[in-house]
Formats: C-alpha cells, sequence, structure tokens
DNA sequence: TTCATATTGTTATATTATATCATTACAATT
DNA sequence: AATTGTAATGATATAATATAACAATATGAA
C-alpha cells in the first residue's frame, strides 16, 4: 500500500487530532494565534479527504444554525495559508491541509479525477530541476505551485 | 537576452500574426473551426503581453460597442483551451497564448510578481522528475499545472 | 433541400472572493 | 483597574468569476 494516498480506514480522527495538536504548538512557537474560529476551519479541512471550497467549509461552519459569513471564512483560511496550516489547490479553487506544515516546503499535488483524493509529495529532485529551468530563464522563484490532475492507483489499478 | 521573456519591443505585431495563421492551420488539419469569434479572442489573448481574465478579454469584446456575453467568451476560451491554443494561469484565472500550440506539452510558467508577464517554457527534466514522483506513489499523471511565481530578470537584476 | 449538429445569442443565476466599516477581544503598560 | 493600541471578529454589501438553460442561427453532410 503507497502511504501518499491515505488508507480508506485509518484512524483518520487520531491523525486530526495530532495535526490539531502540532498546529497549536507551531503557532505558540510563532507567537500566532490559533483562536477557535480558526481552529474550526483547521478541523473542518483537516476532517476531509478531499480538498474543501470556502463555500464547502463556511456550510460545515455554519451546519448547527450559526451565521458566519464569508469574510469570516476566508480570513481564517488566509490565516491558516500563511502560516502553512493549509495548501490552496488552485486548478480546484479548494483548500487541503498540510501534511507537513512545521517545515517550509514546496509540495507537489497528485489530485485524482475520479475520487478527488489529494495526495501531498516532495521531492528534492523536481524542485532542484524547476530551480534549474528558471535559473536558464533568469527568473527568481518564489512560490511554485505544482498540481498534477491524473488518477490515483485505487482508481486505476483495476483496468 | 534570454529567449524566454520577450524583448520590450520586438515586433509583436508580426508574431500575433504568425501565431494566428499558425493556429488557423492547426484547426484546420483537425477539422476544428477557428471562427472569426475564436478567432478575435485568440487574437486578443496574443495582443496582451500579460494574461488576461475572461472579463478583461470580454471587455476588449466589447470595446466597440459590441454587447457579447460571459459565456461567448467562455466558451471561445474552452475551444481555444482544448486545441491548447491558449492555457489558463490557475493562480491568476487568467490566460495567456501558447508559445507551441503545435505541440502537445507540459508547460512550466515562470510568472512574474512585479511585472505581471508569463514566460512559457519547458523542460524534460522536470517532466520526467514529476513522472517519477508520481510512478512512486502509483499516480497516473494527466495534466501536469505548474506555475511559478517569482521575478523575473528585468525586474530583480537592478538590485 | 432537409436534417443533424455546431455555434452563437440571451437571460438569468450560481459560485468564489473582497471591500468596508462597526464591534469586540486581547494584552501590554501605567 | 483603567487606558490604549492592535488584532480578531461581525455584518452588510458588492465585486469578480463562471455556468445553466434555452432560443436562434449557421454550417456541413446526406
Amino acid at each position: 500500500m503507497n502511504k501518499n494516498f491515505p488508507e480508506r480506514n485509518h484512524d483518520h480522527g487520531a491523525s486530526i487530532e495530532s495535526a490539531l495538536e502540532q498546529a497549536e504548538a507551531l503557532c505558540r512557537e510563532r507567537g500566532a494565534r490559533l483562536t477557535p474560529l480558526r481552529r474550526r476551519v483547521l478541523e473542518i479541512i483537516q476532517e476531509s479527504h478531499a480538498p474543501l471550497g470556502a463555500y464547502d467549509v463556511l456550510q460545515r461552519m455554519n451546519a448547527d444554525g450559526e451565521r458566519n459569513a464569508p469574510p469570516t471564512v476566508y480570513r481564517a483560511l488566509d490565516f491558516l495559508l500563511k502560516h502553512g496550516l493549509i495548501h490552496r489547490i488552485e486548478s480546484q479553487k479548494a483548500f487541503v491541509g498540510c501534511a507537513m506544515a512545521a517545515d517550509a516546503h514546496d509540495a507537489l499535488f497528485l489530485i485524482c479525477r475520479d475520487s478527488g483524493s489529494v495526495a501531498e509529495t516532495h521531492s528534492q529532485e523536481i524542485g532542484e530541476a524547476i530551480e534549474a529551468s528558471a535559473t536558464r530563464a533568469g527568473f527568481l522563484v518564489e512560490m511554485p505551485v505544482m498540481e498534477i490532475s491524473g488518477r490515483c492507483q485505487e482508481c486505476h489499478e483495476d483496468e
């Protein structure tokens, strides 16, 4: 079984717990405030296997009758993005939890067009190749966006 | 001078001409119809050095008093995308002309955060690195999106 | 011509995102 | 504790991006 795509029945609850704890630790270190609101947004995103749009998050926040408005969600998302706790999948206008918030890193997202799952991978090789290519063009890399859409193992192995 | 970022005063008009001719040839080959409307949209996008949003294109189409509506533009954009005549820059919700529509290819976009210019580059190395990384994850690559934001040579060389 | 299909026109609306200003919470200092 | 500056949230409105649905027209093949 490959490690990049989570198993269907792993203990998701526990991994969310620990991800949230890590997030809190990280914010504490940085003097950033992971308020209940922001924590809740992070939790909602972590809970989902597939990327969530801002309005999906909003719906979940308001499922119990609360009346949060779009700016509230977008602000929380901005905070989480800024601190690397979530990523934005540009090609889907959606957000996913970050697999390794602690380290600065460039991520390659493998987005399955069938199941919608998103795996975050990291490859020094790709980073270097991009750096090399950009340098040849006289370009200073600041923020790579790498999103590969295709099909994950589960979705293509039985064909 | 590097070839990836076009010079300020190259003969843009002529290169648009030839790009349009190429596009027509390509569509003819494929039995696709580059109608006046679609051709116009392509032309508008080619004319611009920076990526254009759909509504930017619309504005230019209607500058003379025409009354085209959003669906008209989006349809033309879809057609041009499908035939590889333009690319969509996901991280900017915007469109740029394709530098080499004739061949299927994966492009790496170098997007300058200062000038807004976008250079399209190609690197087998990157393609291979991505393929390798995806394969390790059991993933079948279909559509890579690679958009690097940073600073182009012109914008950082005098610092 | 006649038919089937592709393209364009038109209206309405969905979806995503932000501007703006008011209010409240926080936390550092006196 | 009162003061004050800043950060965070609340609330309303609206901007910007994108698509649904259906009507009308054009095009090419039989």
